[in-house]
DNA sequence: CCAAAAGTGTTGGTAGTACACCCATGA
DNA sequence: TCATGGGTGTACTACCAACACTTTTGG
């Protein structure tokens, strides 16, 4: 039987990385080909016929930008019919979560073609993969208040003051840092290690935490509230 | 340039009902053709090549249950290669609230190719659309303690009970009547009117109660947190 | 007068919010 | 000794959770 149709299926993903001096960043690649060559998009494509979409995505992640992910999920569909001005494309959009050390990107591709950007500093982007980001950046901030998250994006050990910029950046909203630490110790997720921070210029090294896995997955599951 | 990937997009919907005698229920159709003749699914078909999901999905349902929908949402898109059959089909599934005067569904259809099921008591379905359901129903679930809900599976009169059996079935927990009163009192969405309830047994009979929609739909916007 | 359903308040505990000073370090 | 950044506690308020009796109505 033939495909009467005629609409064509792509994946898309917003991968976010964070930095406490960059803040929260989106993996962009430069287009090669019409339409819209040159410009930077979302990294992403056409979905093989016998491959699921999971598979798809991962597989266009790795070919294009050799970036591994830590946190992956669905975000939404794009469907309208003009979204792409050659033919009917329905995109499936996900949205991914990447530690620092995946940052290094250029080794594996042509560094002319892949880059982080900064969410408040975006480029003009191809198709509608700026809506695609501003959905993708209002989940995430749904999400973080009522799932723990920084797993996902922090080193293995970090001080407090990562996780407490990160939730700020990502919110975009100032925290006050007592309040902060007595809810987050609260939930239990955090071990402090007996390590120190190192610091490049003046003051006080903070204390290295890292994550109780066990409870952090554990809070994903059953939910957590931190309204900011 | 033809199509290389022979992939077909489809789009479900499952619709939400509710009464306080019959519960939590969800729209199925009978399927006439092959595959899965005769067993029940949820309403929808292939996208057409120059429609919008959205109007795909409105178009389904008019057509295969004359059922008007009172709010719409995308819920999820399902890819696994081998949920179809025949070919692969990626489905776009989307969930909807309707009021309960929206029941009358039988005179604009056959009566049995359409029929409403308590959500505990769901048939073998078609495909994978009872996973499908469950994602819906988990969903709602997650959807009514960040925002308000009900207005949209309501009657536009309605005593403070039907709420509250509302939010337990939805739940599938008992409520505390007096806190949950308060709370909801609290978020200020609800007028009282004049008008008392009709009961078909004894008891006294309950003030009703209307949506306040601006405020309603303020609320939605900006989350709420109704734990319980 | 009994059964069914709706209406209503109090109390104790816990979490939220607002707020400011001291400590460790490098230059 | 100054500037930078990290660490910590208290008091007030608001919401949460647990809990039982009274009122209206039909049979």
């Amino acid at each position: 039987m033939k495909n009467v149709q005629d609409i064509r299926v792509s994946v898309d993903a917003v991968v976010f990385g964070y930095t406490s001096e960059e803040g929260l960043l989106v993996l962009l690649i430069k287009r090669g080909i019409a339409p819209f060559k040159g410009v930077w998009a979302l990294p992403g494509g056409l979905v093989k016929s016998n491959e699921s979409l999971e598979d798809a995505i991962e597989r266009e992640l790795k070919e294009e930008t050799g970036v591994g992910i830590n946190y992956l999920e669905q975000l939404y569909s794009f469907g309208d019919p003009t979204r792409d001005p050659r033919n009917r494309v329905i995109s499936v959009a996900y949205y991914g979560l990447v530690k620092p050390n995946a940052f290094n990107i250029k080794a594996d591709t042509d560094a002319n073609d892949v880059a982080w950007f900064n969410v408040k500093a975006l480029p003009k982007l191809a198709f509608d993969h700026w809506e695609i980001i501003d959905t993708a950046i209002k989940r995430l901030r749904g999400k973080i208040v009522y799932e723990p998250i920084g797993f996902e994006l922090l080193e293995k050990k970090f001080p407090f003051s990562e996780l407490e910029k990160l939730y700020s950046t990502v919110i975009d909203k100032p925290i006050d840092r007592r309040n902060f630490k007595k809810k987050i110790v609260r939930f239990g997720f955090l071990i402090e290690t007996n390590e120190r921070q190192q610091l490049k210029g003046a003051g006080r090294r903070g204390n290295l935490y890292r994550f109780d896995e066990k409870k952090y997955f554990q809070l994903k599951q059953s939910g957590i509230n931190i309204e900011l």
